[in-house]
DNA sequence: TTGTATGCGTTATCAT
DNA sequence: ATGATAACGCATACAA
């Protein structure tokens, strides 16, 4: 084969026969060198390096997968990426991930119609998946566990055979109930259903509830988003009986939440405070500023992906549950906070 | 083999000989029952779909692969995830890429070293590569260019050997300018991160500067995001000569730009303007809403998919450049809009 | 230190 | 309609 010839191979075609063949080695020779498994002589590793620069080989990967019994790569599942919450936990876990030599492969779910089949052929591509809680049936969810790649399920009820990671929300959510008591409120509302048993947003229901009793009435929006919340808030803080206090379900319905009161006139939290849970950027940011609940967004996806990790290379209990701490973040939006302190 | 051995196999461990041999027929047999090429009787057909649930058969990927000579998985290359321009640009590009049956695989440059290496890995596990401008070094884009899979730059510069998509950014800026002229404003300062030639920003400054000439100076922050805007407008607006109007690289900058200007008592629009781009949702709801120019990010990840399957499917010109459209959106940053229209 | 030969799990061609 | 069997591209145990 002359040298234009091979220079002009079809990009990603080179194979490993070609390297060898134009080295004068084995194709044993050349995968020893370029892996740096085994012993091979200086001139020897020249020539072989060289070939393999003239003919800009590049090892195919399906071939690497296949011999190796690896992907080398991570999967996960999430219902969308509009806000910041799933951005920020991707973020964490494709780091880590890719530090660990581990491409990323990504699902949203949202909007998608033959969801089981996605993400059975996303299962059959990775080494390892994470899934967030209520973005697959939960018998697909027990076939993974059962029959697919180690498994870790985020902000997920516990189920058998897979890992779970998740934030603490009763407390936290208990927490700011009796901070909400405190300021004096003593009407709520729960913005932000619809919710599944033992998602996240259940649980901070739980923990509002434990603590307020029949006080705090729970109101659906559409989604979590800044329009729901919006939407939702405008019904609720122009109705007849409004509440003291909006719990809402997460940040970007509290803000939601908040442009609603300022349309209809209404101080915040003068007229009626409004919490938030996550802590994203906009929180920090929001007039009045956001109170909320902070959790560990990144260290969720980060965590997923080393507990991935761990259970593939075969350290790591198979059904371990982590649960990361959170913290509340009080800001202005739940009420004035003199000098002196509140009312208790 | 028995029963219960077979069941107990190893997850994903599951191979199509066994599938044959419990279904008593050939590989050649199970692998047309399973894809729908060639007959297969329907007694037999019965046999081995029996056989294959009995054993939770699923064909490995790797397999597939190499024996098919694709990948069926699309790559894209982004600097970050934080704000919500690229986490919009990558649920467009999901979203298609899913549709036509190519699995996503992400790779985020910031903060990574061996980008290089991550970015070949990535190439080289992929039918086909977006890229973001400015996210990978000009010689390894001419590397990928001329030996990787199909390669379509989002928002970049023209390069021999690529597709390119953006979104229009010259004239657009220099509508905007002329805007804020109209207003009244007289002196600009054009506020974000140092750009890179012929990047959207950069052409952004040039529609502005082509407009305003020497009235508008360009101010640097050290990203694209809500802090960074903040800090350098703080520093912008309470020096010596504060201009009439801060036209801004992106909303995220903006957004800090308008909490800059209130703590320090600046009124927007009335002491000073302020517009953005892009029109992510936040702009929306800011106050004052931002004025700013929309670019469809869905849709420039949604092309780049497009665009990728043509030139996978051999349909497609290797050199196409494409402009998506953008509109100037006109609220209440710049300044006022009384019912007569502005002063010309 | 190097080469030979086998296996990895499919797909698809070619007989039958 | 079905079965052998040859790729596909690489890693690696085993020989030499």
């Amino acid at each position: 084969m002359d040298e234009r010839e091979a220079a002009a191979e079809a990009p990603g075609g080179v194979t490993i026969y070609e390297v060898a063949q134009r080295a004068g080695v084995s194709i044993a020779t050349v995968s020893r060198t370029l892996r740096g498994t085994g012993p091979v002589a200086g001139p020897t590793r020249e020539k072989v390096l060289r070939a393999v620069q003239e003919l800009r080989f590049t090892p195919s990967r399906a071939g690497v997968s296949l011999a190796e019994g690896r992907h080398a790569a991570n999967g996960i599942v999430f219902p969308n990426l509009s806000g910041p919450y799933f951005a920020e936990v991707l973020i964490g876990y494709e780091e880590v991930a890719s530090e660990l030599g581990r491409s990323v492969i990504i699902l949203s779910t949202k909007g998608r119609t033959a969801i089981r089949d996605l993400v059975r052929e996303l299962a059959r591509r990775v080494d390892g998946l994470a899934v967030f809680g209520s973005t697959v049936p939960a018998d697909l969810v027990d076939e993974l566990a059962a029959s697919g790649p180690p498994l870790v399920l985020i902000s997920h009820a516990e189920r058998a055979g897979a890992c779970t990671l998740r934030s603490e929300n009763i407390r936290p959510a208990a927490e700011l109930a009796r901070h909400l008591l405190d300021h004096g409120h003593r009407s709520f509302a729960f913005l932000g259903a619809p919710y599944a048993t033992g998602d996240d947003v259940d649980q901070r229901w739980q923990g509002v509830r434990g603590v307020l009793g029949d006080a705090v009435r729970p109101v659906l929006t559409d989604e979590y988003t800044v329009d729901s919340g919006h939407a939702a808030a405008l019904r609720l803080l122009a109705g007849p009986d409004r509440p003291d206090a909006v719990i809402c379900s997460d940040d970007e319905v509290a803000l939601g939440a908040i442009l609603a009161a300022e349309e209809l006139g209404l101080a915040v939290p003068g007229d009626v405070a409004v919490t938030g849970w996550d802590d994203i950027m906009a929180a920090r940011h929001a007039r009045p500023a956001l109170t909320t609940v902070r959790q560990p967004m990144r260290e969720l996806g980060a965590g997923a992906a080393r507990t991935l990790d761990a259970l593939i290379s075969g350290t790591g209990a198979a059904g371990a549950h982590r649960v990361l701490d959170t913290e509340l973040i009080v800001r202005g939006s739940c009420g004035p906070h003199p000098p002196g302190g509140l009312r208790k």
